[in-house]
RNA sequence: CGGGGUGUAGCUCAGUAUGGUUAGAGUACCUGGUUUGGGACCAGGGGGCCGAAGGUUCGAGUCCUUUCACCCCGACCA
């Protein structure tokens, strides 16, 4: 992509109500912006994100045999009515009605609608287990949207439906899409904790939470420094005031916060806090029970099926890395979500010689299959160093003054550190770095 | 859903207590020129139903009523 040709309206004042860096960095670097309260619009730059993150999801959860559907997000009310859940979720279900008067809802998630998908077309237990999920739109009505991609109306959820003939091969799903969650979130290269966690809501057993570890994060956990124990708070204390007293507390206020038990492991246990990405549920029979959704068991037997339901916040994850990646001058993209992985900035776009050997990089970049942009635009170096920064694209191939001794220099990101690179190693030595 | 606040240029905001020229600044944008290693400078220019509707008044961005939207603090959530 040419910068002059893109559409990346970056600005260099936030919007007033962005506390958040995730939220001020991605609507100031032209990556989403604000169509109504909780409502968002991804931008190119934010779109690829959001898709990388998406790749990511779906390739791990491919590579762990689960297979993918789309449901409608748009859901008759009666399939609510039915499970009891058009009460229990009130407002937060988007109520909307057709031509006919007739009543649907905005899907916030889809336990009824994959039973009933799975209902009398799997019906016998040599055909479980099952894993089904999508990647699609949810929304939820929130009393108060904020934070910007974090708690917004409408967003991007990978939601997953497992069935079984069992409860321990139920068990065995639920602890394969553990590891599968933390292969994914390994891969973001986001800095995570699995918890336990209440089941709340959406109801049954054994519950895991994932959090992004955030200053920022609106959850507070407990973790060892040894194991790989962590908790939320909600699972460990007992009284609302102790839960809601530690909840109110800043990060600094936590980090200053000891716990006298010891974890099992004997190592010591601290407060942090977390953005809550992942959550997978032990559904047990809840639904299945509730919608007759059976199938037949090796003695021909009618059974409810065993159900978990695994969840990711897609779009939450575009905010949840720029919450643990950021400086002072904007987002630092890690390597499997950044927009593009080389900017080729030419510094002065009067200077034939800078501007043929950015098209030469460019070209031979893009030929190689690194996602690539040129900054061909008539401004400033300055200007075009703060805008580069602000974006956060790992690499920066400043093409400049230097050129004169047959020198350029890739700025990197994450390290803020410029090194000088002869014209003729460049290219070799990018394709090192990626 | 309770409590509070804000709607004026693409964005950030003055102006509203006390009604009175043609509604302002910074930034962004356009034109010309000078610049070219850290968000440049000079000159000129375009851009507003002052959130919407109604009302009071000779006169409303400013006062009154209604309404919509957005934000913040709480209770709830991937």
């Amino acid at each position: 992509m040419r910068r002059s040709r893109a559409f990346i309206p970056t600005t260099k004042e936030a919007p007033s109500d962005a506390t958040l860096p995730s939220h001020q960095f991605l609507v100031r670097g032209g990556f989403i912006n604000q169509q109504g309260s909780g409502l968002y619009n991804f931008l190119p730059l934010g779109k690829i994100v959001l898709d990388k993150i998406r790749k990511i999801v779906k390739e791990e959860l491919d590579d762990a045999g689960c297979s993918e559907v789309q449901l409608s997000f748009v859901t008759p009310l009666s399939l609510w009515q039915r499970s009891g859940r058009a009460e229990t979720m009130g407002k937060e279900m988007l109520r909307i009605s057709d031509r006919h008067d007739a009543d649907f809802v905005l899907s916030p998630t889809n336990e009824e609608a994959m039973v009933e998908l799975v209902k009398n077309r799997v019906t016998s237990y040599k055909d479980l287990p099952i894993n089904l999920y999508q990647i699609n739109t949810k929304f939820r009505d929130e009393a108060r949207p904020r934070y910007g991609l974090l708690r917004g109306r409408e967003f991007l959820m990978k939601d997953g439906y497992s069935f079984h003939a069992s409860k321990e091969d139920m068990v065995r799903e639920f602890d394969l899409m553990e590891e599968t969650y933390k292969k994914i979130f390994t891969r973001l290269g986001l800095d995570f904790r699995v918890v336990q966690a209440d089941s709340g809501a959406i109801g049954g057993e054994g519950s895991k939470e994932f959090h992004v570890l955030a200053d920022s994060g609106e959850d507070t956990i407990v973790v060892c420094d040894v194991c790989d124990y962590g908790a939320n708070i909600e699972t460990i204390f007992e009284s609302e005031e102790e839960i809601d007293a530690l909840n109110e507390k800043s990060y600094e206020e936590l980090q200053s916060k000891s716990i006298e038990e010891k974890c099992n492991c004997g190592g010591t246990l601290s407060f942090k806090k977390g953005i809550e990405v992942g959550h997978i549920f032990q559904l047990g029979d809840k639904y299945s029970s509730a919608l007759e959704a059976k199938f037949n068991d090796e003695t021909g037997k009618p059974q409810a099926f065993e159900m978990a339901t695994f969840g990711i916040g897609v779009s939450r994850l575009v905010a949840s890395v720029i919450e643990q990646n950021h400086d002072e001058n904007g987002c630092i993209w890690t390597k499997e979500t950044c927009p593009y992985m080389v900017n080729i900035m030419v510094s002065n776009i009067k200077e034939t010689a800078q501007v043929e050997l950015g098209e030469a990089l460019y070209t031979q970049f893009r030929e190689a299959g690194v996602e690539t942009i040129l900054d061909d635009r008539k401004d400033r170096f300055g200007f075009k160093m703060k805008d580069a920064e602000l974006i956060g694209f790992p690499y920066t191939l400043i093409i400049g003054k230097e050129l004169m001794n047959g020198e350029v220099q890739i700025y990197d990101r994450k390290t803020t550190q410029k090194v000088g690179v002869g014209v003729d190693e460049v290219f070799a030595k990018l394709m090192e770095l990626i």
